[in-house]
DNA sequence: AGCACGCCGACT
DNA sequence: GTCGGCGTGCTC
């Protein structure tokens, strides 16, 4: 540590050290603060170098970003004294110029500053640890790393579909939407796509992202058993601090063969990185909802163009942006710049379960589970099989209500009612956490007779066990319902020992949000039902049909999985959906399985209205005191737009609230940003940043909180 | 973002 | 009389 002798603190800034070094750091975009700060020190520092600097008076992390020498005897424009660098961590590797240039684009792409960016992507130990725990931490990892180099299990059989679609990835440049659906096989694409890499180039790395933590222990229990433990790390946010620097070292090192994570991971220091696979690369959550909002799946897909890696993407139902873009060339049409590889046939799994779609137009009113569902879910627990219910909502009900003066569980803080949680005889605001006991009686009119409206998980879960009681399984024991939801699996390890009861027979009914529609392999479940859909197919949101269908093609590929099981009981898997609008087109599509069409429909009418993939969003942002504060610096800030360079090709609309307008006592307004040409509205929201800065400043700025921008919003 | 400085209410 | 509320301003 420490190699260069850097000058101990309180050196005169007037004799600096010989060289300049600009460096990013952690300074937020809104802050009119320069993203990369010049400091002096003694030697010239490589960029990509590990350096601690005085700010204010604290003392943080930044990453050098260029040194220059300085000019003896000039003042250096004569602004700012230079303070000097304090540390440089010069035992680590510095991070190469491939990190630096997706860091820079991410940056620049994202609207937010570098050094915000590079913090972010480095593992937040680093901040805190000194450099003499540096070292040691890097002497270990090397020491215990030498051995084990190759217990790597035999590859399964490739199908030909799977033999193919690697034919293909070996032969061509990519990238690859691979269009697999469920129980094709996506994953055994994945791992001999990285084992023929490894096999092929003996230092290269490969690096496969998933959507959600739940679903990476048993994707490494998979890489790890195929290719080995040492060869295999992971990066997400449910790791400790200590396991991340861990893994992050090894990466960056090159020791790490395969990295597995979350969206995070995408910015994993990977020296000679040749293939990244993003699984399920559909999933809203690659997409960042706070802080800098980046798109892991489209920084995957630059990163592997700049630094010449493969990339795969693999969905089921691809986001409408990939099937776009994966379209064959026609007419005059060039086609898109990825290429498709359709894995249309499911591997050892049975049939698509058959759809039934229940009309609750013609149900008794307020009928909350059809009788023919609960019939057929009866059915599958007197013969031993498992079924799976979803509905999204979490609680006993969504609100809480008064029949006498009309009162409502209203959160005082959020423009939205607290859910009642029956379990803890709570109300719950699920915006900003504020929590209550139930009252007893109105807390308006003093009637005790208030009753949840709407229906949630908890109360399906115990509605179903009530309406259950008579049937009994094949052993004469009484029926048992669980739910796995957000509530249930707080405690660390409780959704592992949940999914284990699924696994070993203990359920026959399982309950829950979305969370269980994905990935999860259970093999005796044969039912899946979705109890309340309709609401995305109406939403303002004009990507909710394409999040449900997605959500009900993945939820129907929880059935049936296990053909040889399915075949044993002379059962046949069924997708159950009850709904009131059966004619919708989303419905007809799902029905045959039929993600294309689906994806033909949505398509024309994106078209149509010059909506993504046909046009390019932003949203700018604004939390205020009072929603007139919010709008009026958006309003403002859409004025000044009007005088930059390329603003007539770029559609500012008017300022309207958020759908949820209050959260924790902050009123949320915000302006949609729109072009067709992507490069005309990065163009405007780099120039309007400084604008944007400068209008805290004026009356339209004041009671102004935060501002935002969010490029490529997934959510209007 | 931190972390200061700076001017007004209830307590060791 | 102080401790501390968070409003405003600065960081090479």
């Amino acid at each position: 540590m420490l190699k260069v002798a850097l000058t101990e603190k309180g050196f005169p800034a007037t004799t600096p050290g010989a060289w300049r070094v600009e460096v990013a750091l952690h300074t937020p975009a809104h802050a009119a603060l320069d993203d990369r700060l010049s400091y002096t020190a003694p030697a010239a520092l490589p960029p990509g170098t590990l350096v601690r600097v005085p700010l204010g008076r604290r003392e943080v992390l930044g990453v050098v970003w260029d040194a220059v020498p300085l000019e003896a005897g000039s003042s250096e424009q004569g602004a700012v004294a230079l303070k000097l660098v304090a540390a440089a961590l010069d035992d680590l590797p510095p991070l190469g110029s491939a990190w630096r240039e997706l860091v820079a684009f991410a940056a620049r792409y994202y609207q937010r500053s570098l050094g915000e960016i590079a913090l972010a992507a480095l593992p937040p130990q680093l901040r805190d640890l000194s450099g003499v725990q540096l070292a040691r931490r890097l002497k270990r990892r090397r020491t215990g790393s030498e051995d084990a180099a190759a217990t790597a299990a035999p590859a399964a059989d490739a199908t030909p579909e799977q033999a193919e679609a690697l034919r293909r990835i070996e032969a061509e440049a990519g990238p690859f939407l691979l269009f697999g659906s469920t129980g094709s096989g996506k994953t055994e694409v994945y791992l001999q796509a990285v084992g023929r890499l490894l096999a092929r180039a003996p230092d290269a790395q490969a690096l496969v992202m998933v959507p959600e933590i739940n679903l990476t222990p048993q994707l490494e229990a998979r890489f790890r058993a195929r290719f080995g433990s040492e060869a295999v790390v992971s990066l997400h946010s449910g790791m400790t601090n200590p396991q991340r620097l861990a893994s992050w070292l090894a990466a960056h090192a090159g020791q790490a063969r395969i990295v597995l994570g979350t969206r995070m991971a995408v910015f994993a220091s990977m020296p000679t990185l040749q293939l990244i696979v993003v699984d399920e690369e559909h999933d809203p959550s690659y997409k960042q909802q706070e802080g800098a909002r980046y798109s892991a799946r489209d920084l995957a897909v630059w990163r592997g163009r700049n630094e010449g890696a493969k990339v795969i993407l693999g969905s089921a139902t691809p986001s409408l942006e990939s099937w776009h873009q994966s379209r064959p060339a026609e007419g005059d049409d060039p086609g898109g710049r990825y290429v498709r590889l359709a894995m249309p046939s499911r591997v050892g799994a049975g049939a698509l379960p058959a759809v039934r779609l229940v009309d609750m137009a013609l149900q008794p009113p307020k009928t909350v589970l059809s009788a023919g569902l609960l019939d057929a879910i009866g059915q599958r627990i007197a013969r031993g099989e498992q079924s799976m219910v979803f509905l999204n909502r979490r609680g006993y009900a969504p609100v809480l209500a008064c029949g006498d003066c009309g009162w409502k569980s209203e959160c005082p803080h959020c423009s939205a009612y607290r859910v009642f949680h029956k379990i803890d005889r709570t109300l719950r605001c699920h915006h900003c956490g504020f929590a209550e006991r139930v009252p007893r009686a109105c807390p308006a009119c003093g009637n005790p007779d208030i009753a949840p409206v709407g229906r949630g998980t908890e109360q399906l879960e115990e509605h179903l066990a009530e309406l259950l009681a008579p049937v009994h399984r094949p052993d004469g024991s009484p029926v048992r319902v669980a739910r796995i939801d957000a509530d249930s699996t707080r405690k660390q390890g409780a959704l592992e020992s949940q999914l284990a009861a699924v696994h070993a027979g203990d359920v026959d009914v399982l309950v829950g949000t979305q969370m269980i529609a994905k990935g999860h392999d259970f093999r005796r479940i044969t039912l899946v039902a979705a109890v309340n859909p309709d609401g995305a197919l109406f939403s303002s949101d004009f990507r909710a049909p394409e999040r449900l269908f997605s959500l009900l093609m993945q939820s129907a590929g929880r059935a049936g999985r296990d053909a040889a099981y399915l075949a044993a009981q002379g059962a046949t898997a069924e997708m159950w959906i009850q709904t009131s609008h059966r004619d919708h087109p989303l419905f007809a599509a799902l029905r045959r399985h039929d993600y294309p069409a689906f994806a033909q429909g949505e398509l024309t009418e994106r078209r149509a209205a010059a909506m993504p993939p046909f046009a390019y969003q932003a949203l700018l942002r604004a939390d205020a005191k009072t929603q007139e504060a919010a709008q009026a610096f958006l309003n403002a800030a859409s004025v000044a737009a009007d005088a930059l360079e390329g603003a007539d090709r770029v559609t500012r609309y008017p300022a309207v609230p958020l759908a949820i307008q209050r959260v924790a006592n902050v009123e949320r307004a915000q302006m949609l940003v729109e072009s067709d040409s992507r490069a005309a509205l990065q163009r405007l929201l780099a120039q309007w940043q400084p604008l944007l800065h400068g209008l805290r400043r004026t009356p339209e700025g004041k009671g102004v909180i935060r501002w935002l921008i969010d490029v490529d919003p997934q959510q209007i």
